[in-house]
DNA sequence: CTACGCCCTCAAGCCACTTGAGGTTCAAGC
DNA sequence: GCTTGAACCTCAAGTGGCTTGAGGGCGTAG
């Protein structure tokens, strides 16, 4: 199949497919013509990335992810990425609780304190007044 | 002051501060020597930009910030920026929830079915089997 | 043989910086 | 006056994960 085919199958953009060859993340395959010719274990490859892309793994984790499916290693590796990753996505959400605190309270104080005044004095804008994160 | 000098008083990095003016956020200073020379009203306004970075506005918002500033427009303004700004925050809050609720069910999926087997067959790495974003 | 869609490569743009190379200015000490 | 060292300067490239655009080649149907 050529490069739309399989971009289709697998949910993927075309330059995306061509960028992720480019990063050596796919293997380049056959060509005819000068264009790409895919098979079906392109197909279940691309998914899979596309899969760990949904999961918001990075290219570099992915990388590993897939060396680690080449090498046969136990399904304990893939887990342990697994674990990590969701270590930091709870990170990552943390920062962003404590930030939705933070602008609750400039917001709230922007109601009860200087609302009708102008910008520079609002308390929305003044470093050092409320932090929560 | 120099830029060194101001850059520790607002705690910013000296090359992000030539980067702030390389892209018309801070206005370009007088110069001795070649060298940048800042006064005090430098220091509130770039410590206005980091206390905005910190509440994660992006550069473009900042700008937009710092404008309504100069037009001494309301402080209402000022207000639903930030209105906006906490709800994409809570946008992204809600989708990294998500995705941690589905990284916990491959976890937990892995670890009910599939520990001991090789990575190939790992649930974690199916396509389309749990999502709960 | 022409039209159209799909394919190709290469380069630049996005965001908010950071890092590095290679050179200049300033302040202090001798 | 000279040297040293810190701080300054500019310009270019790298980060991540793509997207977009320019300018051209290939394949097939009419």
């Amino acid at each position: 199949m050529r490069i739309g085919v399989l971009a289709k199958a697998a949910g993927v953009s075309v330059p995306t497919i061509r960028y992720y060859e480019s990063i050596g993340l796919l293997t380049p395959p056959a060509r005819q013509g000068g264009q790409r010719i895919y098979g079906s274990e392109d197909v279940k490859a691309l998914s899979l990335i596309r899969h760990c892309r949904d999961l918001d793994f990075s290219l570099d984790d992915i990388g590993d992810i897939l060396a680690s499916l080449q090498r046969r290693l136990p399904c304990s590796d893939t887990k342990s990425f697994a674990e990590q990753h969701l270590r930091s996505i709870r990170t990552k959400i943390a920062e962003l609780r404590a930030l939705e605190a933070t602008m609750v309270a400039l917001v709230s104080g922007c109601e009860t304190t200087c609302c009708g005044s102008t910008a520079p004095d609002c308390v929305i804008l003044q470093p050092g007044q409320v932090t929560c994160g």
